[in-house]
DNA sequence: GCCCCTTGGTTACTATCGGGAAGTAACCAC
DNA sequence: GTGGTTACTTCCCGATAGTAACCAAGGGGC
């Protein structure tokens, strides 16, 4: 619809926004931003939260997130060291959309595995 | 919220939630899902409407749609060769959760590229 | 002091992926 | 048989994702 038509129109031939939808959309980020929804957490405690991720890939999709602005970092001089990552109101802003998009894929798990089946015998 | 919730309740820890989101939530998935909005398209249509996208990455991610069910593939005996694709109805449910994301996209493209600017100098 | 623990990373390395160019198969018009 | 179109496939190589191991700064027990 006009998204993708406005997606055209830009100047650079859509580059800019394939390359940010590129970094939005991928399972670590989507899955760091839905995690946040429960509001301020630390390292350790996202890296327990999102079974699968190493800590290097939280790391790095964390310091993207804040490049980004849609995550804050803020570190307490503290020992242990505590560093406390929190969404900010753009980052809310993408909750949204991401929760959609994962509550599309939870509910169509069977439906896509049985496609993969029926695909794979033919 | 509870799509998180029931993400890890999932008996594999959420792996396979993880593997489909990654399948779906990408780049160029998006992009073509986004695009077959338009209707039926063949390959070459496809090809123009998206831009950057290359032929391997185009057969690729319609390989891997048709064979999740979101897409139907089918061959005209003509010459030259005719093949159309089409959103199956699991596709076209994809459609609203995918343009929301995208259209986020579209309307942060600003405020991230400012933030990266603003990251880059600090 | 000495050792081990926790936290929040970083480093080094490997595997996999994506892009670009070239090749292929099928058929037609000339 | 030469060239053209369409829809791919194959190959190479650089970039990226991912895994495992290591590190620094204390704190607490002994």
């Amino acid at each position: 619809m006009k998204y993708v038509h406005s997606c055209m129109i830009r100047g650079d031939g859509g580059r800019t926004l394939r390359a940010i939808l590129d970094q939005i959309c991928n399972k670590w980020t989507l899955l760091v931003v839905a995690t946040l929804d429960a509001g301020t957490l630390r390292f350790k405690e996202l890296h327990q939260r999102i079974p699968g991720i190493s800590q290097r890939m939280l790391t790095l999709t964390l310091r993207n997130l804040e490049r980004d602005g849609l995550v804050s970092r803020t570190v307490h001089a503290e020992v242990p060291p505590r560093v406390d990552y929190e969404l900010t109101e753009t980052g809310r802003s993408l909750l949204e959309p991401a929760l959609a998009l994962a509550g599309w894929a939870i509910e169509h798990v069977p439906q896509i595995e049985a496609s993969r089946e029926a695909y794979k015998k033919a």
